[in-house]
DNA sequence: CTGTTAGCGCTTTCAT
DNA sequence: ATGAAAGCGCTAACAG
């Protein structure tokens, strides 16, 4: 029981030698003690626990670190923390991490390859045991020398190129084909597509999976229908006004993404149309909508769970090549999605 | 330009040594280059960064912090990662870490008081320059070895207790007058309160200031209206039902935090009451809701900021007294607060 | 301007 | 079962 400040300001803190002194044994016996290795009597056991405590000791994860070559850390590399679906990565990643005695570093992207760059490298100097990551940039070559050095690299959303990476991405071909299954058995033709810029992987994937759904139904895409472009409110109110305001209006939204499609909700909160919205990607509360979101969606957790599965694997042989796991998305009805054609 | 595994698999990292071989230089002058400081010559610098480039060094920070006493870290514990409000707590201090060198430990507590000790003992063996939180328990006495020895430690939300530390909270009484006068000014009355457990410092605060608000307005608060509980999806159902199935139901709605609130929306979606909302904490999507939600909404942003201004302000000086900021909510008006009463 | 020496706090190795 | 010595990779404190 102390109070902070009684016992003196600015104090260090105590060294595993001084709780050998204190508690009159070899420094080693302490170690023995703090790591629960075997072989120390319960007598010494005893005294060090108790010079622990009353210097409350704690060990010194640097030195440890140090010493032992492996930190106990996994970096964390996305675009934003407060996505649902990279928080659901977050909160998993955590979980496994305190389970297994490891702590989290957490770096944000903003979607920015510069910055994705700056923040892994800035990570890999703390030496990370594994880095999961949603790549951006064209490569991740810089981390090669980490990666030959151990450190396991598990991307999720997206692949990396120029290492040895396991990957987990989502059936982005399959869930553009049940939107537009869906779409198209309720009567819609004119499906208008709102993705991100082509310069993103799921973006790329995505569309390319749209048109290959399209000519599956023998649809003829317009091309005044299909906008790529980052989601910005306005930059969507552009769009939307270019897809509905016109002769022959689509009568139908795929909005690619969830940035997209909270910007296509806030677009469409000041029209009157009577159009139908599938989103790829669900929305936090997109049960609370009215009506609900149509969405298919990513499980996060799965993802997640799979990431982890694949780097606890990876870290005993980390040159092992690398897997990648496509998880399966399902596509969620709750009214949007369901609006028949004017 | 290498490619994994071309130099060989499984190698070590160099060590500044090995870079300092390479160069022809004395160790020491590697790390002056490594850490800019003056005074090495044009030509030594040339070559060494030759030698650091030619062996793809980078610096070992677990060596450096031992040596340093400093880490460059900032610990980061909170409840969830997902909930917008220290979703933007992250992106601020993320955002600091970065334009400052450190990085960002983040642990989550999942609103458990033993978990929170567990991630936060973990986290200061770390020795983390700084450690932003927002408590739980009842007392967060076992930090005070670790604040004596100069971690700062700054709470958000809630204060700590125990030791010297810095507090950024919302103006959570301000905030509940601010609703029961907006809805009293609507002709509610019969005002039920949904709120969480006691034991929680903001929910005490709200609740406390709720009763005063309405002694204010002369009103007495009826107790089969004031609900204090965790925001589970049939907790608030039954809740809801104890409110609004009576003889006397209640008109309006006061939800006291955000995952309330959540659960409140998803409980009266499958209702037919006509009955004001208004919530404590904003929703994400509380715009696109219809009606929107009236929310009395903490700048995330701001008090995210603040808690990075104490900080910054106590590392040169972790010993100063604690100080404790208010910051000003702001009640948004969108849809669900403006129903009259039936 | 450059280099040498010591040692951060711990674990590893090897004695005893 | 216990301990002494060495050294992880780096920076601080001094020389030159």
């Amino acid at each position: 029981m102390s109070v902070s400040g009684v016992n003196g300001t600015g104090q260090r803190r105590p060294t595993m030698k001084e709780v050998a002194a204190r508690a009159g044994v070899a420094l080693k016996t302490v170690s023995r003690v703090v790591n629960e290795e075997p072989n120390v009597s319960p007598e010494l056991t005893a005294k060090v626990q108790a010079a622990i405590k009353d210097l409350n000791y704690t060990p010194n994860e640097s030195a440890r670190m140090l010493r032992r070559g492996k930190t106990g850390t996994i970096a964390v590399v996305i675009r934003d923390i407060g996505d649902p679906f990279f928080a659901s990565l977050g909160r998993a990643v955590e979980l496994w991490a305190r389970s297994s005695g490891s702590v989290v570093m957490i770096g944000l992207t903003d979607e920015d390859p510069e910055r994705e760059r700056d923040v892994c490298l800035e990570f890999v100097a703390r030496r990370p045991d594994a880095l999961i990551m949603a790549p951006i940039g064209e490569t991740q070559e810089y981390l090669a020398p980490h990666v030959d050095a151990g450190m396991a690299v598990v991307t999720i959303d997206r692949p990396a190129h120029g290492i040895e990476a396991d990957a987990v991405l989502a059936d982005n071909a399959g869930g553009i084909d049940q939107a537009i299954d869906h779409l198209v058995r309720q009567g819609h033709r004119r499906i208008a597509y709102l993705g991100d810029d082509e310069r993103i992987f799921t973006a790329r994937e995505r569309v390319v999976a749209y048109r290959a759904a399209m000519a599956r139904h023998r649809i003829d895409v317009d091309e005044d229908l299909v906008h790529l472009s980052e989601p910005t409110t306005e930059g969507i109110g552009i769009t939307l006004s270019a897809v509905l305001d016109r002769a022959e209006p689509a009568t139908a939204l795929l909005s690619a993404n969830n940035m997209t499609t909270a910007e296509v909700l806030r677009g469409l909160a000041g029209r009157r149309d009577r159009v139908a919205l599938v989103s790829f990607d669900d929305l936090a509360l997109g049960d609370l909508l009215s009506p609900g979101l149509t969405a298919v969606a990513q499980s996060a957790d799965v993802m997640a769970r799979t990431a982890i599965q694949l780097m606890t694997e990876r870290l005993p042989e980390p040159h092992r090549p690398g897997r990648t796991v496509r998880v399966p998305v399902k596509l969620t009805i709750r009214g949007s999605g369901e609006i028949p054609p004017a």
